[in-house]
RNA sequence: GGGGUGGUAGUUCAGUUGGUUAGAACGCCGGCCUGUCACGCCGGAGGUCGCGGGUUCGAGCCCCGUCCACCCCGCCA
């Protein structure tokens, strides 16, 4: 080894000891005389000192010295006189000095400075990946990511999980995100895909009798980006045999448990809580809610049913329905502050946000529309003090409770009821099975095709006859009525996974794909293989799968996804360190027998 | 596909009503400096104002188009 101590490592108790340490130029001091430079490896900073009589060679050689170069320092540990240690690093009681230098390499001006509080622009920070890396920030973002998958290894593995490898080159699956293709050389006009999950073979797995599967497993969904959502990404994906909804749930709250003890050092206390679906979105908008504060959503039909105002009227009339949300201590804001979150609401639909300010009476351009009364009532549903602002919206069941989700969330924020440090789990369960999608006219799996209806809705689901359209539609209540035994985990108002007890028996899932539209023919080419296993003794079995990414930045405290994936890409999808994708070889694409039919700009 | 914000020195930004030579900080280069740790002091270099077009006597600034980045909607079972 060129070395045989870290920089952070060393302190007060290897004074007077020789010591070899290695590392980067984090920054340098040069006085003409004495020269100090901070060196930085992976495990902190320690200060090092050119003394020209202790070592004349060595602190001419390190004039030279620029930050980031790479050195290899070979001196005596020593206490730092009196009144100059540094009490803000943790070897700040201590320095080395240099009785032999060794310039490794040396390093161009930066493109930006390495430092945890960066201002560089992101796209250059992501060009120059192995420079940002350098930051003990992104370098603690990534070692907690490793705590985390070291932890989940841990505890599945001694609870009897087998880590098995599922295909890559996999095939195209007609539910779901759109895939990533991969053309076939050896098979002209085909093409793998990139798994979006390795679902259908980890319910193999479990038909093959291996009883407990996981896997920490990239995924891929050719989808547009978002802060959270990357096009490859990391699942912890696991399956398990003979279980109910609870199993699964237990092993997960464990697995946390586990995991905030191993990383963060925290407690967690579980059960974590449940809410079913509906009450979710009734209380909060979302099936995502931040529980860290309340600020709940409130039905108001019932009493602004009793108002002359025309939108609420037409909204209710055509089935609509009408919630507010009270800002609390609000009701200073400005027509402009107002506007904004009206801007904000428009971006789901609403087509307006309908405000009343508590100001010794009620203030706003609608009041004169209700009776007394009702604004009373309406301020005590919302539990209204003085100074609060209250907010209404009226539309689609969706427009509404979207639109108040945001609101909710963002006066979260502005109101500071969000403690940092703060972890709120939750589990949603009782998923409506089915989702219409009005643009194909047809019902979709609102988990997936292979979510096992609640056992009380599967004869239900079974007797219904979905071949002609206009019983679908007059069967339409009947249809949203039926439960899926899927559940998923939010942690701090993200979705950090979800899973479901999968259906295991031949003859439900045919049905499913029935109800789906996708046809006996497309269901055989497309999950053959999946619909033959059942026949041959498919357990009962169920699973879910975490995000990875999502996990970790809630535990390093970011924003983004991208600050805890090493090689992240942008929002379009392009890696600025390689320049991934690219135009390839003219003989690659023939190889392939494929045709580009798309200008390139080169 | 849509909405929003941004793009000026290596970096982060400022740049007035369209008007002379486009500024600051940090970084970089040279010099001085033996207790600094945001070292200090003196001096210096550094610009295709994203790109293309237009309006104008004159454009970093106004208009049109385009590219890129970020946030959001759609989309993401």
């Amino acid at each position: 080894m060129m070395r045989d101590k870290w920089c952070g490592e060393i302190n007060e108790s290897h004074v007077g000891l020789n010591a070899s340490i290695a590392g980067w130029v984090n920054s340098r001091r040069d006085h003409g005389g004495l020269i100090f430079i901070d060196l930085r490896d992976r495990s902190g900073i320690v200060q090092v000192v050119f003394n020209p009589e202790i070592d004349a060679k060595a602190h001419e050689l390190a004039h030279k010295i620029r930050n980031e170069y790479v050195l290899l320092i070979k001196g005596e540990v020593r206490k730092r006189p009196s009144g100059t240690e540094n009490p803000s690093i943790p070897t700040g009681g201590v320095e080395v000095i240099t009785k032999e230098l060794k310039i490794l390499n040396e390093c161009k001006p930066l493109p930006f400075m390495i430092e945890d509080e960066t201002d560089a622009g992101e796209f250059l920070r992501l060009k120059h990946r192995y420079l940002d890396m350098r930051r003990p920030l992104i370098q603690r973002n990534i070692i907690l990511r490793h705590k985390t998958t070291k932890a989940v290894r841990n505890y599945l593995n001694l609870n009897e999980f087998l880590e098995i490898e599922t295909p890559v080159l996999t095939k195209s699956t007609p539910e779901g995100a759109r895939d990533y293709l991969v053309p076939s050389r050896l098979n002209p006009g085909h093409f793998y895909a990139l798994p979006q999950s390795p679902q259908l073979f980890k319910q193999i797995l479990m038909i093959s009798g291996l009883e407990r599967y996981y896997q920490i497993v990239k995924c891929f969904r050719d989808e547009d980006l978002r802060a959270d959502r990357q096009p490859e990404f990391t699942q912890i994906d696991l399956e398990m045999s003979f279980v109910v909804e609870e199993d699964v749930m237990r092993l997960i709250e464990e697995m946390m448990k586990c995991i905030f003890k191993d990383v963060l050092e925290q407690e967690l206390i579980t059960p974590f809580i449940r809410l079913s679906y509906k009450e979710a979105i009734d209380r909060f908008g979302t099936d995502k809610p931040d529980l860290r504060f309340s600020l709940e959503l409130e039905d108001v039909r019932d009493i602004v049913k009793n108002s002359s105002f025309q939108v609420f009227l037409d909204v209710l009339s055509k089935g609509g329905i009408v919630k507010g949300i009270n800002a609390k201590g609000c009701a200073g804001y400005s027509r402009k502050e107002i506007d904004d979150l009206t801007q904000e609401v428009k971006t789901f639909g609403a087509k307006g946000l309908a405000w009343i300010k508590i100001k010794n009476g009620f203030e706003s351009p609608i009041t004169k529309f209700f009776p007394a009364e009702t604004l009373k009532k309406l301020a005590d549903k919302l539990e209204a003090e003085d100074g609060d602002l209250l907010l209404f919206v009226a539309d689609t069941e969706k427009v509404v409770n979207d639109s108040l989700a945001r609101l909710r969330n963002e006066f979260g924020k502005r109101l500071n009821l969000i403690k940092d440090s703060e972890y709120k789990f939750a589990w949603i369960t009782d998923f409506p099975l089915l989702e219409w999608n009005d643009e194909e006219k047809r019902y979709e799996a609102m988990h997936h095709p292979f979510t096992s209806p609640r056992e009380e809705d599967i004869e239900k689901l079974l007797s219904l006859d979905f071949s002609n359209l206009e019983l679908f539609t007059a069967h339409c209540s009947l249809f949203t009525a039926l439960k899926a035994r899927a559940y998923d985990i939010v942690l701090n108002g993200h979705e950090i996974g979800g899973g479901s007890i999968r259906i295991n028996r031949r003859y439900i899932q045919n049905k499913m794909f029935e109800v789906l539209g996708i046809s006996h023919r497309e269901a055989e080419e497309k999950f053959g293989f999946l619909l033959e296993a059942l026949d041959y003794g498919a357990p009962p079995h169920g699973g879910i799968a975490l995000g990875l990414d999502r996990l970790v930045m809630i535990l390093t405290g970011e924003n983004s996804i991208r600050d805890v994936i090493a090689f992240p890409k942008t929002q379009k999808a392009v890696c600025p360190l390689s320049n991934a994708p690219s135009i390839v070889d003219e003989k690659q694409i023939k190889e392939l027998n494929i045709k580009i039919d798309a200008k390139i700009d080169e």
